[in-house]
DNA sequence: GGACATACGGAAAAAATTATCCGTATCCGA
DNA sequence: TCGGATACGGATAATTTTTTCCGTATGTCC
């Protein structure tokens, strides 16, 4: 693990979460983990994307941080398994959590990508509020 | 924002998610949007050791992805308030779990960092599986 | 006029993360 | 013996994100 420069607070919950699986494939690992791929080439291969050498790294770091647990068969050729501790387990309901809000949002994410404009379905009530403070001043425009 | 060379897939939830709050303080700006912090500066003040251009600039991709709305009074000096948008509101339960689940585990994480080894409280079951797979073979061990 | 407030943005440096490429070792099967 | 499988790690490059430092503009208060 790289020695950071720059302290990190952790004073907020979610800078802990997101120290724990904010790498790229770490939510996916805990998630393929937990759907009974477990050996690394087996991970390699469903995320053929990336880099055998990050998720190998993402994976130390999910063990460090008491995620997920490696068991080694003192076999030849090697073989090597992982599986979530419990307090990886207690982590998957904010996982689903997130994937979920995703999914539900997706296809409109998508959308908003390919247009390169805020054009989100639920979203743009758009409005200048006049509040005492204009009429207090000049109310010069300054318009975007 | 920046031009990315790397194409993102966004075929799972979680990294729509991630793309969209992934950034260091965008969680910690929903938050303070929603609790009533309003004005660029009042949130630069709220989070001080985030840096003045940064917070500009996740902002600004919070307005892109729908998340945050701009409200611009045009006055003088200059007047600007965010909120969230209803879909920005879509996502707060998101946001609360993760924070809770960061919040519960802080003090266990705090003491692991500082440990720099793995004793989490919940943990740590490590257990060496004896399958069939090691007498089928010769068993040469490689321990770490 | 000078110091402060408001809000914004470009450019480049620094930091952090991820990718690429090299290597180690053993065993199995053709 | 050669090619593939297993798993792992170092060193460096590339990419992405964040920070730092510079600038713009206007208005108020002393």
């Amino acid at each position: 693990m790289y020695e950071k420069k720059i302290p990190k607070n952790f004073t907020c919950g979610m800078a802990v979460l997101m120290e724990i699986i904010g790498g790229k494939w770490k939510s996916y690992l805990i998630y393929l983990i937990n759907n009974g791929v477990r050996r690394p080439a087996e991970l390699q291969r469903a995320v053929p994307s990336a880099s055998r050498r990050v998720l190998d790294l993402q994976l130390r770091e999910l063990e460090f941080h008491g995620i997920i647990r490696r068991v080694i068969y003192p076999e030849m050729p090697p073989k090597v398994e992982y599986y979530l501790t419990s307090f990886g387990e207690s982590m998957l309901p904010v996982v689903a959590a997130m994937e979920n809000w995703g999914i539900r949002y997706m296809e409109t994410f998508k959308q908003l990508m390919e247009n390169k404009q805020l054009a989100m379905g639920t979203a743009p009530e758009v409005e200048l509020k006049k509040t005492a403070t204009l009429s207090r001043r000049k109310a010069v425009a300054k318009a975007v």
